[in-house]
DNA sequence: GTACTCAACTAAATCGCGTTAGTAAAGAGT
DNA sequence: ACTCTTTACTAACGCGATTTAGTTGAGTAC
């Protein structure tokens, strides 16, 4: 059913019933009753127009481009839930494309979005250079391109929590994995804790940093990045993994070098996904709200789409949150400090 | 740049372009060169066709809906990584909406996708009745709609080899979990455990069947059904839960209990979700085939798009396959099938 | 009676592309 | 010299809407 063929059945033209559907003012100067006629009609034939000539004549997709490092990843998934709350609310859609590290879709995605003609653009998690027609918006990364807003978390305050808690513990030897580099978040996450423990006056051991390695984040990852920290002999009471998923895997990694969570060794993960809560011992962790993150990636980005003139907001830094769970305990050295300790 | 445009700037007419561009039989007939001249002239103008225009005159979108229950849940988000796999390699995008078991909106979003000229449509664990004018492929559950292709686990198979696991490692009093209605597997899945039970000689005592309530699949409604299996005071020395997810939340009710996985109580999970590998005790689980399930779905729904005539394939089938790790160990009771038990 | 206003519409252009039917010019055949 | 083919294109319509600049007829003012 066309926007032509109903107006040919109502014995009006294109133009009136598409005025008076889409509620201009230009149709104010038609009567009530035609009105009710064309409604009654569209109805009855279950009118509905058809997007992509709307689209392609107003140049206004309602689409966005959702561009992740892989879509079932619980990180990228959790953002994207956010995502779409406030997306499909607002009337508009989305595509999604997992670039799953590869520089060359990194690249190539966006255009292929730009070329489907999306109003915007989401970034997850993925390095960011592009200067596109259309507003971009990026969660998480410490992307410095003028003109895209960046939804990050406070990451010192990340750090600051997550290390007073393990310090507070009494822990003094601690291992640090550092993320990939490909992960936007990385580099500011390590800065900012380097940053808290110098403000501490903890020393980083430099063999007790491990490196995560590998493309797909998978508990696997955690374990061999812990099985490399346990290789080296060096002493540590606790351990602050890059994320849940790595801290499942260094758990693991300890038992098996009959070393017992938390009393010999603490664990503390990053994000707080569902399963954390749920493993055994459960996951004392940094939560990071990745569904609100989401949801205020899409909220800014149409609010950049519907107000090209507003000024530009370069950052929306949210909270991280510590969740204490039993993978923490006070250091076994005891070496606690005093008024300090919390249960 | 429009073909227009790029058409004026090389004083041809757009339809030469048009003809070239698309390799059409057409242009057999022009000369190499001009050929040439009009590629060198789009490259260097990165001339991209407006997919939306092209769309509208070709009434082929390259486009696809997938609905789904909810984009972070793991199950929905394997599906749709092979899904998007297979999608994006063939040219194809996809726009995905999550219903979060609103009747209303499993309504609505196929018809938004149709008003926005998909070709074709996946719904993922969502019960299916509607008829469109498009190819439809399921994932999962028990969909008899005529003109839909169905993905499908061989539910008799994952029954039997769980089963069978349980019933040789000597388990005779098992305790299950039924999904919720609204899972489109539930039915399925139950009705060929009943199937294999009787086969072995299994009774199911029916205060050893838990319900799963709830909306949104999490750990908790694992703990919360185990929890009235446990107040039932009936004896059991295994649990086959409905989900990975729901084994968590299981294994946490158990333990809470002073019960021991596995050596009080063996746990079979369902899904071989990511975590399920790196619990502690890792989950023994029948694997389902997610990805591969996605791909099949994406697979074939394009086929039909562009096949129409082709006879339709109702359903395609996938094997199950048990994954035995650590939360499953001979019953305490020695009730031992002689000759059969596995280490 | 003329000019002006207003209500109720509509014609036609446009968005960017695909496609069919056709045309003009050059060459080939007789 | 005439017809026929082939080559190398193009005009024009349509996809399904939106939107601007009118048009028409009735009513009102003077």
């Amino acid at each position: 059913m066309s926007l032509k063929k109903l107006a040919e059945h109502l014995g009006l033209s294109p133009a009136t019933v598409s005025l008076v559907i889409n509620r201009s003012s230009v149709a104010d100067s038609i009567p009530q009753d035609t009105k009710d006629r064309i409604f009654a009609a569209a109805r009855k034939f279950k009118y509905r127009p058809n997007f992509l000539a709307r689209s392609l004549r107003t140049q206004r997709s309602f689409t966005i481009g959702v561009i992740v490092p892989e879509v079932s990843d619980g990180y990228s998934a959790s953002v994207m839930s956010g995502v779409e709350d406030y997306l499909l609310q607002e009337g508009y859609f989305y595509f999604v494309a997992s670039h799953r590290h590869r520089a060359d879709l990194i690249d190539e995605y966006p255009r292929m979005f730009l070329e489907r003609s999306v109003d915007g653009l989401i970034a997850v998690d993925t390095p960011w250079h592009l200067n596109l027609s259309v507003p971009v918006v990026t969660v998480s990364g410490h992307n410095d391109v003028k003109g895209v807003t960046n939804i990050v978390l406070n990451h010192h305050r990340a750090a600051e929590v997550a290390l007073k808690h393990l310090f507070h513990l009494g822990h003094r030897q601690i291992a640090f994995m550092k993320g990939q580099e490909f992960s936007s978040d990385t580099e500011a996450r390590w800065a900012n804790i380097a940053r808290v423990a110098q403000h501490l006056g903890l020393t980083i051991h430099p063999r007790l940093v491990a490196q995560l390695e590998g493309d797909s984040p998978s508990p696997q990852l955690g374990y061999m990045a812990t099985k490399v920290l346990l290789a080296s002999r060096e002493p540590f009471t606790a351990l602050f993994a890059f994320n849940d998923i790595s801290a499942m895997g260094a758990i693991r990694a300890l038992r098996e070098s009959g070393r017992h969570v938390p009393d010999d060794v603490s664990v503390v993960g990053f994000d707080d996904i569902q399963s954390a809560a749920f493993q055994n011992p459960s996951l004392t962790t940094v939560r990071q709200p990745l569904r609100e993150m989401g949801r205020a990636a899409a909220e800014i980005l149409l609010k950049r789409i519907n107000r090209p003139g507003s000024e530009l907001q370069e950052k929306h830094v949210v909270e991280p949150e510590l969740v204490i769970r039993e993978t923490t305990c006070p250091a076994p050295d005891g070496k606690r400090v005093p008024g300090k300790q919390r249960p």
